[in-house]
DNA sequence: CAAATAATGTTGCATATACAACTTGGAGTT
DNA sequence: AACTCCAAGTTGTATATGCAACATTATTTG
């Protein structure tokens, strides 16, 4: 056999970001929110008013994954959408407010996981993103 | 701001995994069956009989998630489960031939992902795992 | 031994994800 | 302008995931 079993790549990379995600969990489980939802808030406060299709390019999601997700921050009053067939969306007052209060919890969850993989580990991280793209 | 936004190891490690199943999922389209679910059968071939539970140790997986997807595949005929309330899981003779009927693909994706990743990209990963078990 | 406690499995619920099929609107083409 | 084609959004369906609550069995303790 050419590699191990246990070797698989893709099984591989899912349980670090189910450990990764399980340290976010904890830290969020006090505000209503998920780890995916934060992720959502924090690339429409970098992206400004975006097309909802530009969110599923930036994260690698496909289009009805986002449109789900983004109908579940618009029930939260987190995201405005104008009304157009092809939407665009930004942070809501309200989805503003919640990302400056995720922010702590979120660098408290970074400072936890950097702790973890070092300096090197950081390195490691933005190597595999490098090639896997 | 201590970090930036986009440097979220949580939503990037999220975003490597569904690069990576997405070309599992591609060459296994042929074949009735998920990622998840090859994961789980080449655990089984590894590990033999095993209870329940030591998957979910394996995998970093809830109880419950477990309880299900061995569920699915013995649905499927491709395990046999024990009575008991705690039940010993194992491969059945089905569940053993789709292994060897998944390999050969399993391993032709591994290559392309191996092509992307490198020498270098694997002890990426090896080391993002022994720091953040 | 009986009762309390711990460990494990299952179910209800909510979200996350992808694919296929359908819908809708815009961009070209003639 | 009408038609075609394509890109993007939505919905149906199935799996994946975790937590809370409950069920069941094993273990510990009095």
């Amino acid at each position: 056999m050419k590699y191990d079993l246990q070797f698989c790549i893709g099984s591989r990379l899912r349980r670090l970001s189910r450990i990764a995600d399980g340290h976010f969990r904890r830290k969020l489980s006090e505000f209503n929110i998920t780890e995916n939802q934060m992720t959502i808030l924090f690339v429409l406060k970098k992206m400004g008013k975006v097309e909802q299709g530009k969110i599923g390019q930036a994260l690698v999601l496909e289009r009805s994954t986002v449109s789900r997700n983004i109908k579940i921050l618009e029930k939260q009053n987190y995201i405005n959408r104008t009304s157009e067939y092809r939407p665009e969306i930004e942070l809501s007052k309200q989805g503003n407010e919640m990302v400056k209060k995720l922010i702590p919890l979120w660098e408290e969850t970074m400072d936890e996981l950097i702790s973890k993989l070092g300096e090197n580990g950081l390195t490691h991280l933005t190597e595999l993103e490098n090639s896997l793209n």
